[in-house]
DNA sequence: TACCAGGAGAAAA
DNA sequence: TTTTCTCATGGT
């Protein structure tokens, strides 16, 4: 089975997810960092807390006070590391130019700026550049090695890059079709895990977009 | 009660 | 260079 066939069959399934849950491109930023291994519900608690104080922007992130900032962000865990890593982003974000400058920005160079953030890792970086700049970039969290590694269509041991790699090479490059494929792969884990502890051996049950895989 | 969730970075080996 | 540890809340 390619992964195109699997996209295929997991739109088919599932049809289209339209992520990212946000209202702006600065909102996904801020989910990318919060959800940084954390439930997406505990991610929502703590937006609403930024909407709530009005500090959904770069400059008035910064201009709060980191003690005030975490308390906020309490709810989505690790709340004193991610409060420094949003303002470690926000600085860089705010410095660059924010959204009109950096839209501008060729795609690696802004990734590599990412990366070059404390706090902001492959994942996260590619969530931003992929559903808050719209660029080609295929999204690898770990229900992709979880569940491609579990298809046999990865191989052991593969980082991030080359998964990432595999992904991109297989597949048009296509930012709706990123979009969605990131956000299916998502959603069906979150189905099929919910039957099997730790994704089991959910791609061969019934059920299942792709039995036998 | 124990485990897990849309990771990343620092420290230790 | 690779592995292990730390960060932490909320749901099941």
């Amino acid at each position: 089975m390619t992964l195109s066939r699997i996209y295929e069959q997991l739109f088919q399934h599932y049809g289209p997810q339209k992520w990212w849950p946000a209202d702006s491109a600065f909102e996904v930023m801020v989910g990318a960092i919060l959800t940084q291994n954390t439930a997406w519900t505990n991610v929502e608690r703590a937006i609403d807390n930024l909407k709530t104080h009005q500090c959904l922007s770069a400059p008035v992130i910064l201009a709060a006070s980191p003690e005030a900032l975490a308390q906020w962000l309490r709810p989505s865990g690790y709340f004193n590391i991610k409060a420094q890593r949003l303002r470690n982003f926000c600085q860089w974000y705010r410095d660059a130019g924010e959204l009109p400058i950096l839209s501008q920005w060729d795609t690696r160079e802004l990734r590599r700026a990412l990366l070059g953030v404390n706090g902001v890792g492959p994942e996260t970086a590619d969530d931003m550049l992929l559903y808050a700049f719209e660029r080609p970039v295929f999204v690898v969290d770990a229900y992709t090695r979880r569940i491609f590694s579990r298809l046999g269509l990865l191989d052991d041991g593969s980082g991030y890059e080359a998964i990432r790699a595999r992904f991109e090479g297989a597949l048009p490059s296509d930012v709706d079709m990123f979009n969605e494929y990131h956000a299916l792969i998502v959603r069906h884990a979150k189905v099929a895990c919910s039957k099997t502890p730790r994704c089991g051996d959910c791609c061969l049950s019934a059920g299942c977009p792709f039995p036998g895989a």
